[in-house]
DNA sequence: TATAATTTAGTACGATGTACTAATATTGTC
DNA sequence: GACAATATTAGTACATCGTACTAAATTATA
């Protein structure tokens, strides 16, 4: 593993532990063994770091939309996306939790809106299927809020979690947050795609 | 007004324009016109600006709460005080913008849990007297989502808006949101409910 | 007015992010 | 295999940060 990659996994390790802000990154060199210099030649600035732990953690999104779309549409196997998408952001929340602070900073280099933008066509993509196959049943009014309410959800669950649930573990959050999810998604399924949703109510 | 006020003023300006972690001690005493010294007198952390002026802010929101109490239930004034609501953290955005990093730091100081707490009762009050007066209809568990939305929302709207909707000014912000929030309520709203709805869609 | 308490200014200290230089490893080329 | 070019590493210096500390100034109290 190249010393690039050792020092993202380690960065993302202590921010997930202390944060972003109580992380130093003399702490990152000395528990990889390396010189603060050497850090700094990969990572010219502690935001550098986190801009490309978010750009690992998007390639890891891209790559699961990826295999959702290869196969068939279902609200079954969509939730199993979801609940995958929050346990990879679950894992990268120690970059979260920095984002909003440092928009000032990586906002004109990291740009959330182009991402976002492709998201939402996913979203409508996939709700279209749903629709298709006789998962769900909406009128455009009720897609466009499905399609805002999850791209709210996903860029903002981990936060909340970390604040008001951080005692819970992993799967405990998870479960949690993949009942929110099933719940709005009972709004608008049918009969078909109530029986997918009990296994997350 | 006291110099702890002016600091306060002060500091949640700074911390609105550049963030809390862009924003310096001294930077702060030197547009004050007064010694670090002296600010740190008032505020011996950094962290301590933060939790005053989350404090601040919970006083500003039980207030609102209160007059809602004071008055009658209405759909209609309920989601006149969620745009309050509204107002009222995006004024405070700086603050909030903090908080998940600084979670480690104050979390034993300022206990979110509670307030949470006193939230959902709140919000299970007023949804109970919606359904009385005949703006709602709703079974339990439809009641628990709407609490679980309500509550996810007004925590994580704020660092949404600052990530995708930056470029938006206050008054378009806000509305956005409030449509958001009236969709919600258009799953449950009886018919009188609908038109009250009506404002917001 | 004398004394105590509060508030202010000024400064010093350790830690931080980062820039810079020199040394060492690695790679590619003849 | 020798040598030049490049990439990687270590070490250190510097400005800035949050904060602690002391002494002066102001305000309140008797």
């Amino acid at each position: 593993m190249s010393t690039r990659e050792r020092i993202l996994d380690k960065a993302l390790d202590l921010f997930n532990q202390s944060g972003m802000y109580k992380t130093g990154v003399r702490e990152i060199a000395r528990s990889l063994e390396i010189s603060p210099g050497n850090l700094s030649y990969h990572f010219a600035r502690k935001e550098d770091l986190l801009i490309a732990l978010l750009e690992r953690y998007g390639e890891t999104n891209d790559a699961l939309y990826a295999a959702y779309f290869d196969g068939e549409p279902g609200l079954g196997r969509y939730l199993e996306l979801i609940s995958t998408l929050l346990e990879n952001a679950y894992s990268h929340r120690g970059a979260f939790l920095g984002l909003d602070e440092l928009r000032a900073v990586i906002g004109a280099e990291y740009d959330y809106r182009v991402v976002e933008e492709k998201r939402r066509s996913f979203l409508d993509h996939i709700l279209t299927k749903l629709e298709g196959v006789g998962d769900l049943n909406f009128d455009e009014m009720d897609k466009a809020f499905m399609i805002d309410f999850i791209a709210f959800f996903q860029r903002c669950w981990i936060m909340e979690a970390m604040i008001s649930y951080a005692h819970l573990d992993k799967t405990q959050i998870i479960s949690r947050y993949m009942r929110f999810v099933a719940m709005q998604f009972a709004q608008i399924a049918t009969l078909k795609g109530q029986r997918v949703l009990g296994r997350w109510l």
